[in-house]
DNA sequence: GACTTGAGTTGGTTA
DNA sequence: TAACCAAGTCAAGTC
């Protein structure tokens, strides 16, 4: 991981193009030669960024000899130094008076994808850091509490439904796309249910669509439709109700401690 | 715009839990206190992150007396040097002999949503590097839009949907929001033509709902569906069928020659 | 400010 | 590998 911080422009050619211009930012150059530009503006999104697979060359100008820094693949993790920073600059007063618009870049990065034209350009006017530093592998995010959790949570529970009910599966197919769970409610009547964190409008046009397939299968035939959510918004509801949907809220502490308790018994 | 590297552990709790064990990682604070941390792997989503509004908070356990460093809000830039790096901790030998899993943490960096009990902890156990810039204002990010080019290219090439077609307005509007392109094809009907650039399920509702509504126009009626895009996924195929939707595959590269050519004609 | 829609989406799971 | 779907999505525009 390379961490720039330097006065730069950008402009990235591809399925559009995004200029940014002259500008104090961070540079981050990853290992597989991927690259974002940050600011202090924004959320977590780059303002700016090449995806990997790419090749990522430098050219630096502030030399009498121009050189070419240019690493490839495999070997830029080599070329990189261990822990301890590697800083390439020496200081730099940035309280110089220079006159910004008009004098020239010191440095120019390019980032080009291998699988299309691709292109993102940074030239950099003033490097005010420029360090690199190996992080290693990382071993990885662990989540909990996502729509998964929700579906296991309910099928593992699904008498929440309502008195009787049994699973038969989920990820319950259909030819546009699976069903998160399909169950017989107590009177023997197949229940499709849709399950969402928020629910949404969205997420009702999706019941439909699987409603109304499973409806045109004679064996399963009459389907009702579940809307189960943490939270589902008023429009949701209208719609659903308009369709002949229930919706059930779902309380993800409650099921969470259901679901450990659940385990205890063994 | 503070960036530090350190050995790190992470936990995101709020919606979702999301745990990072112990590694080598890059923590960005920015100005308005949100915080990022990446690694090498992935895109430019980082692993973990805080969003603004947060309060940004870091309790240093290294020092004989506990020292808490706490930047609030407004003031927070104020704390923050200017560009020349404010390097706080000293030279740490990376290669000391210490058991990595029991020894204390070093910091302690807490970030809070302002409105929501969201909250993000990362414990430092060492710290590589710890600089702050002062990033200054982000003029902004100027794109040049390209991608409603399919639009305007369908609509000027509006023979591609049949012979005899004729355009009536690009962005016709409807109670649920405008079509795309609303056309009249060689027998006098009209053709309400929903374009994207990679076609899915979702697309096919929009134009369900669109063509719903246009045929409960008299003066409309029949309104026949249109789904144009690059690519079209099967299952939105099925579905558009089963609307009795027709499906165009729209070739960009051969449009915009089309449409080069054209303009050369005057 | 809430909602809708698209994104250079990113990321994960399954067929 | 391709397709589909969720995301702590983010971000822009509209109502």
């Amino acid at each position: 991981m390379r961490i720039i911080v330097a006065d730069c422009e950008a402009e990235y050619t591809g399925r559009l193009l995004a200029r940014l211009p002259r500008a104090r930012r961070v540079i981050m150059v990853k290992a597989d030669e991927s690259v974002l530009i940050f600011s202090e503006a924004g959320a977590y999104k780059p303002l700016n960024w090449m995806a990997a697979p790419c090749r990522f060359r430098e050219t630096r100008l502030d030399d009498e000899d121009q050189t070419v820094a240019d690493t490839d693949g495999e070997d830029a993790a080599a070329e990189k130094s261990d822990v301890d920073a590697d800083t390439d600059q020496p200081d730099i007063d940035m309280d110089a008076d220079v006159d910004a618009d008009t004098d020239q870049p010191v440095s120019i990065l390019q980032a080009t994808a291998l699988k299309s034209s691709d292109a993102l350009v940074i030239r950099l006017y003033r490097v005010y850091s420029d360090e690199s530093f190996d992080l290693g592998r990382e071993p990885g995010l662990v989540k909990d509490g996502v729509e998964d959790n929700l579906q296991h949570l309910l099928a593992e529970q699904i008498g929440r439904i309502g008195h009787g009910a049994r699973l038969v599966r989920r990820e319950f197919p259909t030819p546009v796309g699976p069903v998160d769970i399909m169950a017989v409610d107590g009177q023997g009547r197949h229940v499709a249910i849709e399950i969402k964190r928020h629910g949404g409008v969205d997420g009702v046009e999706q019941l439909t669509r699987y409603v109304h397939f499973l409806n045109e299968d004679s064996t399963l035939r009459p389907v009702r439709g579940m809307f189960a959510a943490q939270t589902i918004t008023p429009q949701a509801r209208t719609l659903a109700a308009s369709r002949g949907f229930e919706c059930l809220i779902l309380d993800y502490d409650d099921m969470k401690k259901e679901g450990e308790t659940d385990l205890t018994l063994f």
